[in-house]
Order: C-alpha cells, then structure tokens, then sequence
DNA sequence: TTGACATGCAACCATTTAGTTGCCTATTAT
DNA sequence: ATAATAGGCAACTAAATGGTTGCATGTCAA
C-alpha cells in the first residue's frame, strides 16, 4: 500500500497512468513520446509502478508492452479515500462549531 | 492536486491523518504520544499537511488545534480515482485477452 | 549476416526529504 | 513573579529521489 502511494506520488508516474489509461499496452518508445525526459527516466518510472503493480509487462519480441492494473487504485479508493468520506460530513460540522467558538 | 498526493506519500503524515479521524482536533503535543520521532519532526509532517490543505489548525491559547479537512481527499477520490475504475472491468478483461495471446 | 531498432544495466550527479539538535518565544499555573 | 508548558525557528545531516550519460544485449528486417 504504502508503494502505491509512494509511486502516485510523482507527477510523471500518474502521467504515464494517465496516457495508458488513454491506450493501454504500449511500449517503452511509445510511452517516451512527447515527454522531457530520457528513456531511461522513463524507464525508472515504470519500474516504480510495475514494483507498485500499478502496470504489467508483456514482452513481445524485441518491445515491452505495458498494461494498466486498476486493482490498488481500486483498493486505496476502498480502504483509505472511503474511510476518511465516512467522517466527512461529521468532521465538516465538527471543524465549522470549533472556528466559530473560536471568536466567542 | 499534486501537493496533496505528495503529502499522502509518507505513511507518518497518513498516520497523522488516521488519528486524527479518530479522534478531532488533537494538540501538537497530542499528536507527538507514541511517536518515534521528535516534536519538530512531526510539526514538518503538519506543515506539509496544511500546505496540501488536509488539515486546518487553530490555536486556542499556547495549543495549536489541528483539525481534519476531507475535501482535498474527496476529490483525489472523485477526480483521480473513479476515473481508472470507470476503465476497470474492460481493462482487466484487455489484460487477460492480451496474457492468453503470449501463450499463442 | 549485418545494420538498425527496442530495451537493459550501471555509474554518477543534484536536489529534495525526513529527521536531528539547540535555542527562542509565548502562555499558563502556582 | 516565576517556573513549567506548548509550540516555533534555524542550521545541519544522511539517505532517497529523479534525472543524466555511456555502453551492452537481444531481436528483427534487408
């Protein structure tokens, strides 16, 4: 879990989920297109997100092809955001009470 | 946006924000108890909290309350989340299709 | 079979990050 | 008034991070 947050912590990372999300299965090359940044950065990334199976890899021949895994996007929308949206209208009023006894 | 998805990248500061779902409106010191880390360690951790807006704090004489704010979470969920798990099913399927196809 | 193409590996570098220590200031209680 | 309490500020450090360059390897096409 904590690899998770850790690889969408980047902005580049959740670019790259972004443009698979956009086309899934593409290749190294095709993922480097467009960004300022070396193959070998890129490279970096999708190993962080792979680490963080975010994504997957298929070789096929001489590419690499790369395909989403929304399953821990899915279980931090579970187990973490939800937790938190349970409270929040409690916390909400909670949070308004205590500002306004602030200027009593 | 990305202010809020770096400060969820450290389990301290996700830590920080589980005791105060918990329990609301926690002094500095409050905060400190059963921590492995210095004071000052845990007021960076708060800052960066309160710069990405996940917490709001209030100081009530020479206590410093801090307060749990949902939204910046919420919207991680709503904008960034929901976005992958709408793509979910027909991704996994595309995943399968496309690991059966390596075995041709 | 040989050149071009897709990717991998490793060393190196600058910056950011998470933490520390030491000292200062403001508020409260005795 | 003064001691204890709650917190703030700043300098420093070690390790992690995001990036680079250079070279090596495996695969495909002419």
């Amino acid at each position: 879990m904590d690899e998770v947050f850790k690889a969408l912590a980047d902005a580049s990372r959740r670019s790259l989920l972004d443009r698979l999300h956009a086309r899934n299965g593409q290749t190294l090359n095709e993922l480097c297109e467009g960004l300022a940044m070396t193959r070998q950065a890129v490279t970096k990334h999708l190993v962080i997100l792979e680490d963080a199976n975010l994504i997957t890899t298929i070789r096929h021949g001489r590419e690499k092809l790369h395909y989403l895994n929304p399953v821990p996007i899915h279980q931090i929308g579970e187990r973490w955001i939800r937790k938190f949206e349970r409270g929040k209208l409690a916390a909400l009023s909670e949070l308004k009470r205590q500002l306004e006894k602030r200027d009593e």
